[in-house]
DNA sequence: GCACAGGGTCGAAGCGCTTCGACTGGCGCC
DNA sequence: GGCGCCAGTCGAAGCGCTTCGACCCTGTGC
């Protein structure tokens, strides 16, 4: 391995110069740069990641900590991650991927190691078990997903209580008076995922100021499960006419179901979904939806994480706005 | 931070003795151990990452290369990402996210840096650009796919001509003599990936020994592309009572369509898919199919890695025997 | 009773980099 | 003409850890 000393050598000057070139924190003559950079090619010098953060205490690494629930649309989550990595290198940084295998611990480890100069957390539940050691380790972070004490934490999110409002709005002025939720898995409620919950918030507010009725129900992914909750759904409420799908795993067999049913879509049923653009595009019925920003997301994270390393930091809520796009599963109500 | 020699100074020993009582390298007595660890755990001492990787040129990171190709099935990668990440952090390993924007340049870039101890390629092409840099750089890698040239390379991957064979062996069991097969996205193809020409490859084989005939075609996810391929398909050959399914994404719209068409499954048509059991169960048919192994997958390349670093390296070509579970896709052939 | 082995501990020398203070020479300014 | 100033460079002091050789002490074998 070529050194910063062999560098410094080979284009006769010393280490420290050879380091502000690298770093631009002093200048340095147009000269004495071009010597150096040449020097720095012709021996293929990288620097040293481990002396780097050593000295410098900055290891210009962001970590990740991703869930590994399975109960999870994992598109998003994949997204989601790849977004943040791709957005960290441009910004010089290198992303660690955690899994949520070793919960909490995994903070107090990445803290204490000086490992990662930041932290990303995803899939933050409501009452987070991280967040007390986050705080208490003063570790810079950045929460996608919104807890319930959200103070001295910067968060980003998409605004699910206006994606909810939005879907029923949307239904309730195609004259849908009464909506049936599908939702995520029970468990992803037992445990208090703050956009489970935040959506429905959006989906009650927004129904009981348009006078529309709502059947909340939770779903597995799946066939089996899907049929089960249909059923369910319409033996409860049979003039059901608008449905607003939170699960995407649930898309394809809601569709499917209907249509076994002789129910047409858009004709006797509309369905919103809350996904990302490929599945609405890809779904057999092309979807009304609200689209999942995943991307976005990711990218807002990074940036909020760097702008804090850069002491340009700010402790606020970024919502997304969500948009709805229109396309062909809604349509009138029935009369 | 907490540092050695606080540990050192709090437990009345010298530095040394601190990190031997970490490292377990030198014998150490009990008394003298239980006195370090009391300190270590009073204190909250946790090592600093890039003191340690510097003094001993080991920075326990492995990178893991992920393609960010999204003509790719992404929940296999993510689930073969997880793996990777838990089975690393059992061995004291983290992992390091790094996508394929960057292209060949990570690949010089980690090495030359001494970030990560290893690397786990994934997605490798036929004849991959980041090969020849690996090699040069002699860094230890693991390869999660099959590159044309596997000379002093260590290579996990699902046995993919098996995989296929395995298909059409157990659709000329039942009787069938034409088989369609619906492939990947054409892109793969284009670029020469691995496992897709070998599924091909594998297939092919077989369907000459059994005296079947094949009809290949790749097809992009999603209901549109899907129902050209499928009517293509059945213009072609109209006696076509078999289904291969490499492409995931195209399989829930084979379902449909086939099912609109009138075509029952498994009494018409018996369809096989190659992908993660999640999918094969919870389609709207339950499939027969070929298990993708990811999680197998990333835990074999981990292990391999850790192998290598420990010295106890195999340059080693490790192909994952395929397993067929029979489900309510197939039949006998109709008469 | 002595030499020797070996378990247990320590001190010191780095690992490769960043960064701070200090030094030098040339420039403009009064 | 002397002063201060600043751009440009260097030397040295660490950053926190690992590891090697050296040392000491106790126990063993003859």
């Amino acid at each position: 391995m070529v050194t910063l000393a062999e560098v410094a050598q080979h284009a006769g000057v010393s280490a420290s110069t050879v380091s502000y070139v690298l770093s631009g924190k002093r200048s340095i003559s147009a000269t004495t740069r071009e010597r150096v950079e040449h020097s720095i090619q012709q021996l293929g010098y990288h620097p040293n990641a481990g002396a780097r953060a050593l000295a410098s205490s900055r290891s210009n690494i962001i970590a990740l900590m991703v869930p590994l629930r399975t109960d999870m649309y994992v598109p998003v989550m994949m997204e989601i991650a790849i977004a943040v990595a791709t957005t960290a290198r441009t910004h010089g940084y290198d992303v660690l991927l955690l899994t949520g295998e070793e919960g909490p611990a995994a903070v107090r480890r990445i803290a204490g190691s000086s490992l990662a100069d930041a932290m990303i957390l995803m899939d933050v539940e409501l009452h987070d078990e991280r967040l007390p050691l986050l705080r208490e380790s003063g570790h810079t972070a950045v929460l996608i997903g919104l807890p319930a004490d959200r103070t001295g934490l910067t968060c980003v999110d998409l605004d699910f209580e206006a994606t909810g409002a939005l879907c029923v709005d949307h239904l309730a002025g195609l004259g849908h008076r009464d909506i049936a939720v599908i939702g995520e898995a029970a468990a992803v409620y037992e445990r208090h995922t703050g956009f489970a919950e935040r959506t429905v918030d959006g989906i009650r507010a927004k129904a009981q100021e348009a006078n529309v009725r709502v059947l909340h129900r939770p779903c597995e992914g799946g066939y089996a499960a899907m049929a089960g909750t249909l059923a369910r759904i319409f033996d409860e409420r049979p003039g059901t006419t608008g449905f607003v799908v939170q699960n995407e795993a649930a898309v394809e067999p809601l569709l499917n179901l209907l249509q076994q049913q002789g129910r047409a879509v858009p004709e006797d049923v509309s369905v919103v979904a809350v996904c990302p653009e490929q599945v609405a595009t890809q779904a057999s019925v092309r979807l009304t939806s609200v689209a999942i920003p995943a991307q976005e997301m990711g990218r807002r994270a990074v940036e909020q994480v760097v702008a804090k390393l850069a002491g340009r930091g700010s402790d606020e809520v970024e919502l997304l706005e969500p948009v709805l796009t229109v396309r062909a599963s809604t349509g009138p109500a029935p009369s």
